[in-house]
RNA sequence: CGGGGUGUAGUUCAUCGGUAGAACGCUGCGUUUGGGACGCAGAUGUAGCAGGUUCAAUUCCUGUCACCCCGACCA
């Protein structure tokens, strides 16, 4: 993509309403633009970056056999009557027709996943199976903040399972856990797995991932020593008190809660009367798991995490694009037209790159917008690189002048 | 929803009872080109909205809306 032609353009400063850094950087460095208090639109850069982390996940969903579907998010009220979160979710947004019938909008797809699903399912030979879905989720917070970390509209990857048994579920549970680790690994981010409650639908615990991050609206209790960490909100220790699991010392820190599983027991199957023949004939409710991982909050997770007083410094997995090619003195035609020839070979090689071809526009101000905007690699073209690229990363100083051809093989190698 | 803050040009802000200004951005021309260049010329506003006070309101008062922050909330 050529820079000149981008219509959503760095700003020379955030908007003075964006105190988060993710807020801030996102909208000056043009990723997103703010619609109103928790809602946005994502900007050619900023889908860019959603749909790497989309991907991701979708993949490590796809590994532990999970299936994907499309939800609608609209919904009957009928359905949220059935399970009784028309009355009790104050966060369920409502809303009516013309004709004065009352809808939701999906704060979460249980109601809908679990008639979807348990329709087709009619033996234990069925069991199990996971159903998930990338979508919009609705929910009418009474406070929207920290950019797009805590939105009224966000998008989520919900995956739901269903099981024949409690072991079965905890199983899955598992791989589920180790898929989520994986996944956040890949996104270059360090995720704690927390003991938190479940909240008033379910009784049973929960398990949330979390994120390191002031901007973060959990406080949790962690271990330094080992991997145990507790959500303060039902932690029965402070600060200072020896780990449970290992006798370290645990620290408190500020955490976004970037994923989450629920066990959700049998209560969908039950309350829409959906059960399974189990192996003894009988008729059986399915052991159900939910588990949700916020692909847009992950996104301003990152900012918060990786940036300097420049900008943004995306990780590799989920830059928008793979190298940010600057073109100075673009004024000259053969530096112009060198300039241009690498940027098609790049592409031709399948490699993302970000061409700034503006032409009357200085030096200083396309390294500021390269820093801003925080793509891995930055290559310059001038009249001083003589035939070679320069080649710098986002987060080292060092330059290096090589060929195309190094160049192609050292981005082989990452 | 309670508390606090802010609404003036595209953006960041100034002006503060007498009819609106800077910087950056934008347009044109020229000079520039290795860290957000320079000169000249130009365009851009119902001062969030609605009332009220006043000879006169962007300025004072009331209400309202929006955004940001703290809290509550966040199955």
């Amino acid at each position: 993509m050529k820079y000149s032609k981008l219509f959503s353009k760095t700003l020379r400063q955030p908007p003075k309403e964006a105190e988060t850094i993710n807020h801030k950087l996102l909208t000056q460095a043009g990723f997103v633009d703010q619609l109103m208090a928790g809602v946005y639109s994502y900007l050619p850069l900023g889908l860019r970056v959603l749909n790497k982390i989309e991907q991701i996940v979708r993949e490590e969903m796809d590994a532990v056999e999970g299936q994907e579907v499309l939800m609608p998010i609209l919904h009957p009220k009928s359905i949220w009557e059935t399970t009784g979160g028309w009355g009790k979710i104050d966060v369920l947004f409502k809303i009516n027709s013309r004709t004065e019938k009352e809808y939701a909008l999906g704060q979460s797809e249980e109601e809908v996943v679990t008639p979807l699903v348990m329709s087709r399912v009619n033996t234990y030979k069925d069991l199990p199976l996971s159903v998930y879905q990338i979508h919009w989720k609705f929910r009418d917070e009474l406070r929207a903040k920290s950019g797009i970390l805590r939105g009224r509209e966000f998008y989520m990857k919900d995956m739901y399972s269903f099981h024949e048994t409690q072991e079965d579920f905890l199983k899955y549970y598992e791989t589920v856990k180790k898929s989520y680790l994986k996944i956040y690994e890949k996104l270059g981010l360090t995720a704690k797995v927390t003991e938190a409650s479940g909240g008033s639908f379910s009784e049973k615990i929960s398990y949330e991932f979390m994120v390191l991050t002031d901007a973060g609206e959990d406080d949790i209790l962690y271990c330094s020593d080992c991997d145990f960490c507790v959500n303060v909100e039902i932690a029965k220790m402070k600060v200072g008190d020896p780990c449970p699991r290992c006798g370290g010392k645990l620290d408190q820190a500020k955490a976004s809660e970037v994923g989450n599983v629920f066990d959700l027991g049998q209560k969908y199957g039950k309350d829409f009367n959906l059960s399974f023949l189990d192996r003894e004939g009988k008729k059986s409710f399915p052991i159900m798991g939910c588990y949700g991982l916020g692909i847009s909050r992950v996104m301003g997770v990152i900012v918060e995490k990786f940036n300097d007083e420049k900008g943004i410094i995306w990780p590799e997995s989920v830059a928008p694009f793979k190298i940010h090619l600057i073109g100075l003195d673009q004024s000259e035609e053969n530096i112009k037209s060198e300039a241009e020839k690498v940027y098609k070979q790049l592409q031709t090689e399948g490699i993302e790159v970000l061409f700034d071809d503006r032409v009357d526009v200085s030096a200083g101000e396309k390294f500021a917008t390269a820093d801003l905007v925080g793509i891995p690699y930055r290559i310059v073209i001038s009249k001083k690189t003589e035939g070679k690229l320069e080649v710098k990363k986002r987060n080292e100083k060092t330059t290096e002048f090589m060929s195309l051809e190094d160049l192609l093989k050292l981005l082989a190698k990452s």
